[in-house]
DNA sequence: ATAGCCGGGACATTATCCATCCCGTGGCCT
DNA sequence: AGGCCACGGGATGGATAATGTCCCGGCTAT
């Protein structure tokens, strides 16, 4: 712990060191196995410098390299998962997540170290992190409602394969999004109810229906039943999307986007677009989990990393409705940059 | 602790980086203030890399520069004693230690980094840990019975000086030993005791007396009372020489020199020459502790570091009457490779 | 007053690093 | 089964940084 600090002060060189090996190794797992060339393209380095991070890794035993590519030597995994809280340390993100907590008041903030916009193995341990903590949080009897979106359906591959010895609930928290498919609230809730081996209930609902018919179908009895499981929940996990990217995701129409941009929004959590006060500017119409929902709900969970992202996390933080954020380090420090500025021109 | 290994196995280099840094600090320390041409020559390294390392801890605020030289910042004080742990986990002093102990059949082997032969400074940190083991062995109303030698002189100039709130009397081992004033047991004596704030008594005995005089003196009531109080000292502390430095230290006459070549001495301790196997093969006339008064002695220390006298160590060691060996890496490590190399023989 | 050592700067030389290309090979697709 | 593509590894020339060495103005101690 310590000890961290006062290296980083006879020799700062270190973390650099360190931190570029991590990464190597790191993305090298990902997506292994991969060539030299394709690694320098990834991490944008010059391929000399990756080269001669792999050569010491190669020396070192803890990357192999065959015909077929490089991948990471069991030796390897082991280190990398030592060289985690290291990370942590040299970044300081400790005391970055409990900052961001304070301020955004919520129990508690989780940081992993880089930046999702720039290295996309970082989302990958974002949803690792969901995943290990989801997992802690889990009890039999649980009914757990999620959303849609890229980090969550990373978050369902990241869960270990558990054979269902918790009796636990997986639903969509709100209906189908007009998403690509394997993105979908009901995709990712099946998936990750098979990863638990938990039971799931789907709710297949369009969405691009009027009020009425939204409503009409809301009275079904079997429809109804599953909304009320799913306002009943236990633990929301849910994902937390620019509202600019959302709505080109799912294709919204020209004279939506028009208000979106009227009326500022920039952020998206399950089909409710906020501006950045936190409040509801525009909701895709659908069924299932309202916002005022949340307040009944034990432990909500919000997902989302990447400095691109900042903005949108602090407009649907704001709403005060989550207990937990769960992102990475360049969206962090992002919004405790945008905080501190508001602050600045609060008290000016 | 372990962070620092995976770190090692990440990024060996930090190692070399680390300990250069803290040498040049170390040694800046040592003899502030001191110009970069001198600390290279004292180092053995070259100018520029003396000049690298400078410029860096001088940026870092852990080294100043005035017109009269260099010395190191409070900051850097501190950080020098931070580093003291984390050099000691590099070297893997413990395992060191505890091996050291083992194969000697000692109480405890303390071990600092380096070797006294190669930085001079390494001396004073025995120095330093045998006085901060001293000091905290140390009870009221304790006798402790210390040798003279380069060491011990040290030791002296390294203890806190304290007020003397406990009850104690510091003694010499033996009789005046024909050496430099400064390096004699009875000035380290007195020179401890003043730094302890205990009192002390000196024996004053010629060196060079023959057999019959010397035990004629013996007798003497005051000369034996004193005697008796230096045998029942509760705490040794000696140091141990290599045979051939002792003899020319003290201008053993030529005679003699022949009988510890023939005998093949290779250590010395308070008067007594031992050769490889811990035997005694010549003695000098003195008084006071004998080799067979340590046995009642409830705690003997002995000091040494500096790979030349490894062996000279591991002589006078395998006399089995010491409790606590002080030394550093280059003697330990050298010793720990002799011992192997005996074992090797002796089962082949 | 002066001699010696101090830090800092200058500079040519050397070593290292870097981008880029090429080659043999193995797997994959056709 | 054969050709193609991407892989790792090696080689090379040019850029860049490190290095050894010297000198200078200033301060200190004598």
């Amino acid at each position: 712990m310590k000890q961290l600090q006062v290296l980083r002060k006879i020799a700062p060189e270190i973390g650099e060191l360190v931190e570029r090996r991590h990464t190597v190794l790191q993305n090298v797992l990902f997506v292994q196995p991969i060539g030299r060339r394709a690694l320098a393209a990834k991490l944008g380095w010059p391929e000399r410098m990756v080269r001669k991070e792999i050569d010491f890794l190669r020396e070192s035993g803890l990357l192999i390299c065959d015909a077929s590519g490089m991948e990471v030597s069991p030796a390897g995994v082991v280190i990398l998962e030592e060289l985690k809280e290291i990370i942590r340390e040299f970044h300081g993100l400790t005391d970055l997540e409990r900052e961001l907590a304070q301020r955004l008041g919520l129990k508690r903030v989780l940081v992993v170290p880089g930046d999702s916009d720039a290295d996309e193995t970082v989302k990958k341990e974002i949803a690792r992190a969901t995943a290990e903590f989801l997992h802690s949080e889990l009890r039999s009897g649980d009914i757990l409602a999620v959303t849609g979106g890229t980090t969550l359906a990373e978050v369902a591959r990241s869960l270990p394969t558990a054979q269902g010895e918790k009796d636990i609930t997986v639903v969509p928290a709100r209906g189908g999004l007009g998403e690509n498919v394997e993105l979908q609230a009901n995709t990712v809730a099946a998936a990750i109810a098979q990863r638990l081996g938990a039971t799931y209930r789907l709710l297949h609902v369009p969405d691009d229906l009027g009020e009425e018919a939204m409503s009409t179908i809301a009275m079904e009895p079997k429809i109804k039943e599953l909304i009320d499981l799913i306002r009943s929940a236990r633990i929301v996990l849910h994902g937390i999307g620019t509202a600019e990217e959302m709505a080109r995701r799912r294709g919204l129409p020209q004279e939506y986007v028009e208000i979106l941009a009227r009326e500022h929004a920039v952020g998206e959590a399950f089909g409710y677009y906020f501006n950045r006060d936190g409040r509801i500017v525009f909701a895709t119409s659908s069924v299932g989990m309202r916002l005022e929902d949340l307040a009944d709900v034990e432990l909500v969970v919000a997902v989302g990393g990447g400095k691109s992202k900042a903005e949108a996390a602090l407009a649907v933080l704001s709403t005060g409705h989550q207990d937990i954020y769960i992102t990475d380090e360049g969206a962090a420090r992002e919004m405790l940059q945008r905080l501190d500025k508001r602050a600045g021109r609060g008290t000016r």
